[in-house]
DNA sequence: TTGAAAGCGGTACCAA
DNA sequence: TTGGTACCGCTTTCAA
């Protein structure tokens, strides 16, 4: 039933090492040997098997992917080209969704299942850079909330982005803008803030008001239900995600208030929703390719050893205008 | 550096084979060896290697998951569930979102490295079901659109779920009320139209309208445009899933059409937007629970051996009423 | 209850 | 360019 590189090594009338050699395509194969080994394993319908590989290479050739949600169209998008980038590189992605256990015990981390490891915007990377640094295995921070000494890591500039979007609707006139920002546990909801506090310093300006709210539409929907109930709207909301955003946009509009003719609102990463829900949302872009082709490289690198120092790659966003904004009328 | 079970051996002073069976378990141990070679491996920080277990035993303990999609509340959520089931008896997941590559060719395909391999919500599945019936790999399909002989699937009964949805629109006095149905490719969206024209056949009705478009918000704002463009509304409206609803509500309330006051919007899922948009949707939800419950069970029989003939597991879907319904004003 | 030895299916070093 | 052979780390007989 199973057929193994030596049943092929016999059919072929060569011997396993050579298969080997085919299999891994070495240079070192006599073409005319090379096409009586391929036609042995497509005739016995041969796959090499990847635990054998594994263990006789001791490298896995898998790198893993830790995320707590792919439920995030910029996750899922960074997810998705990381996978195509390391599949170029004859590697595989090992996708793990683990809801919050942070688990210093992963199986991906047990039993040398990956050569390395990706955390996609970990919430407690501490926890697991310990662990991973005592087991010596390569790994890259994508988005994460912490600054961790001699650890690679690929960030997104968010003060840029909350500077770029407050600049916007300064741009267009207004002056009453309020924030509502993210959690204090977001490293980006920080510097979104804080960039959303240089633009309007710049400009001699007083936020009309910082409010803070998880990710969330319903979030969004309270705080924004807060300020009609006490009578008191800003003419431009920079909302930390693209959730709060929408959340802020359904309450506005349920109240009667017209975005953006009333109010102007901006979110932040570009969700499948800012593209579909009206009014389309204004908003911030992080370059998911650039991520995942910064990821890739790094990883490989420390996998292969030819990266000494660790590195720490920062990204530009993208400020996307669409029709929740509008010039301040007079 | 490395430490394997020989060194664990040594230091315990005990065979591997000994060491071997504490690691799996074995009763046939003396507790009090027991103890010296766990604290032994403790000492060292001993993890095995799993691609050595898996080449030894021949099976790898990993299922896998291939899924286009986790952008859903739905797959998402199974996915978890399955996750965490599977964990329960001792197997691991490895996910695969894989865009369109209807790959007989994956990753997780070749090589052995999964013991079996549950499709998720797949498009094409019978191009991989050849692939996978010839290379004799346990699998189950979940959600899936055609009925293959032979081959064990755990499904929804979307007929149900389409005749509750209209069944509860009729209870609420409704009489014209419009279908939006999703793709002919799926399944689920035949099935709840079936319901839905069921339903009304039995009340005597005609249908308002059923249109057609892809399952997304931007589909179902055009529909309820054109509707608002012939001035033709009906009073209620099922829409095939939660994000065609959405984009009908978005048309109607931009439009200054009350929802549900002047007209009623069920949708289908339960995504996170049903519970967080205003006004929350009424929906249908499938049970994501015991979907994956069931999808364990049968994977792991099927891999077992246990399970001779396959199965077909059909679950029911639950209607959820939130906000976008209400009973027709006379 | 314990252990010696033979694989599992490949890769890699060294000779030829 | 090719092949013999010794592993890779663990599990599984089979005896003791």
């Amino acid at each position: 039933m199973k057929v193994s590189i030596f049943d092929v090594a016999r059919k072929s009338g060569l011997s396993v090492v050579t298969v080997s050699r085919v299999l891994n395509n070495s240079p070192s194969v006599r073409e005319k040997n090379r096409q009586r080994v391929l036609n042995a394993m497509k005739e016995l319908d041969y796959h090499p098997n990847a635990a054998a590989r594994s263990l006789a290479r001791g490298k896995t050739r898998i790198v893993g992917l830790i995320a707590t949600t792919l439920q995030d169209s910029f996750l899922d998008e960074v997810m998705r080209e990381i996978t195509t980038a390391l599949e170029s590189h004859g590697y595989f992605l090992a996708l793990s969704v683990s809801a919050d256990k942070q688990d210093k015990n992963h199986y991906l981390i047990q039993e040398e299942r990956v050569d390395g490891l990706i955390l996609l915007s970990p919430i407690h990377e501490a926890e697991y850079v310990y662990e991973l640094n005592k087991r010596n295995l390569p790994f890259v921070l994508v988005d994460n909330q912490t600054n961790i000494p001699s650890t690679s890591s690929v960030i997104v500039e968010n003060d840029k982005g909350g500077y770029d979007a407050t600049k916007y609707l300064l741009e267009l006139g207004h002056t009453k803008i309020a924030h509502i920002r993210g959690p204090h546990l977001f490293r980006s909801a920080n510097e979104r803030e804080k960039g959303f506090l240089r633009a309007l310093r710049e400009a001699g300006l007083e936020p009309f008001a910082v409010e803070q709210g998880e990710f969330s539409i319903n979030e969004g929907y309270r705080i924004a239900r807060k300020w009609l109930d006490e009578d008191r709207l800003p003419t431009a909301i920079f909302a930390g995600d693209d959730y709060l955003a929408t959340g802020v946009i359904n309450a506005l509009l349920e109240a009667g208030i017209r975005v953006p003719e009333q109010v102007s609102v901006i979110g932040y990463d570009d969700q499948f929703l800012a593209q579909e829900l009206r009014p389309l949302l204004t908003t911030v872009r992080q370059p998911a390719q650039q991520i995942a082709h910064h990821t890739v490289d790094i990883i490989l690198k420390l996998i292969q050893g030819t990266l000494q120092d660790s590195v720490t790659v920062k990204l530009r966003p993208e400020l996307i205008i669409r029709d929740s904004t509008q010039r301040l009328k007079p």
